[in-house]
DNA sequence: AGTCAAGATTAGGTATGACTAAGACATTAT
DNA sequence: ATAATGTCTTAGTCATACCTAATCTTGACT
């Protein structure tokens, strides 16, 4: 097994990314989540298919091989564990570590990930709180709910968000909210309207957030009533 | 200016290293250091003096131009940082950190090198004893000698060895020679024939150094007497 | 001056990975 | 059943960066 390109653990990443349902992914969903002319697609998909790292059914979409799944796990662990040391260790804000990563993730030796995760307690999860595949390439999906669906009254903690957005990472830190925040929906307007969420903490007070990046924030249910 | 490639890179910063003496470097020089057809390189040079990052005087040799210059030390800023940290934060040995800056110097930006020189202490010299441009490129090159020119009797401080051979390294380690080790020359045989040191340490026994090997160790030599 | 060898360049080719424009396919609407 | 639509692929091009083989330049030696 040689070394991959850039191109191609970008591609193997994307795919991934897209492919968690287990429907074949698109090519052109592969542009548009790459930025790259779908023609472009179609011709990297071809030699992607020819080294048996992904199968591409024409014109239905590209499935990860079991050596392509390996491959993008590798350096989606790469990329987090590179997230979470900038963070961590050297006191890069959440909001600028991804773009650095993107390209260091192509650069770092497995060696030198290890080192970085030991280093950090082997951690489970990057700054935005996506889950870090082990070495064997193991990695436990979350079951995680849209704050819009959290339903008025009800309390959870936020987990998760893509960090694909600088801005919105901001933004989001700047209302208070951080991956393990617990909070309150106390208030829901119709239409896709404004929501209203009361953090759990002290001196907190109750904060609005648009519909659209509610939609973002995805987070563990804490009601732990139905029990009852 | 737009971002440059991990060749260009590469490029500039042998032309650098062969082009110290102020002579035009050959072509063929940089072909022998890179590793590449000299046909090759040909072509290459043609591009970089396009872009004016290089003057190329055909069958004379290429020399840096300003620009060429800085990029240039840029790059090894960045190179030897990282090599540092590696080393001084991550425990990395110090003959095998080069491989690994040799990749990461490309994906690496110019804020997460400032950030690891801050947590350094913005160290002025990497772990094999070279000199680590500032940000605005300066450099001071130092005045060494190899160990074999220091003549019996002398005493000299251990400063700097190119770090291109693993191997290499792991010896000077393993006999206990460091960055900054102070020895005095008891012996040398002719013909290029072995020397021997006897470190300024506790406890430390003579030597023998391979000529070939003592050639590769530059040192200061710490002979105060010639004031008297 | 003429020859030769070493070194450098040019010529022609390959692989990667992007683009635009044109054509082919599949699905949905008439 | 046919036509329209959006999606996907193919065809042809370009830039980068490497290769081998052939040609050219330079400087040194007869
Ligand atoms: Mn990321
Ligand atoms: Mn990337
Ligand atoms: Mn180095
Ligand atoms: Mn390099």
């Amino acid at each position: 097994m040689t070394e991959l390109s850039r191109s191609t653990e970008d591609y193997l990443k994307a795919i991934y990314g897209l492919g968690r349902s287990g429907e074949p992914v698109p090519t052109g969903a592969l542009a548009d989540a790459l930025a790259i002319a779908p023609a472009s697609v179609s011709g990297m998909v071809r030699r992607l298919a020819e080294t048996d790292l992904i199968a591409h059914e024409p014109y239905r979409g590209v499935q990860l091989t079991d050596a392509g799944r390996r491959a993008a796990l590798r350096v989606i662990r790469r990329h987090r564990i590179l997230e979470t040391y900038l963070v961590k260790v050297l006191a890069w804000d959440w909001d600028s570590v991804h773009a650095e990563a993107e390209r260091l993730e192509h650069a770092a030796s497995d060696l030198l990930v290890a080192r970085m995760a030991d280093a950090l307690g082997n951690p489970a999860f990057d700054p935005h709180g996506a889950p870090i595949p082990t070495v064997d390439g193991e990695i436990e999906e979350q079951e995680l709910v849209p704050l819009t669906e959290l339903g008025v009254g009800g309390t959870g903690e936020f987990r998760l968000v893509s960090d694909d957005d600088a801005e919105r990472l901001r933004y989001i830190a700047s209302i208070g909210f951080r991956v393990g925040t617990r909070f309150e929906l106390v208030e829901v307007t119709p239409f896709r309207g404004p929501l209203t969420v009361l953090r759990r903490e002290l001196g907190a007070s109750p904060q609005l957030i648009g519909y659209e990046l509610a939609q973002s924030l995805l987070c563990l249910p804490c009601t732990l009533e139905p029990a009852a």
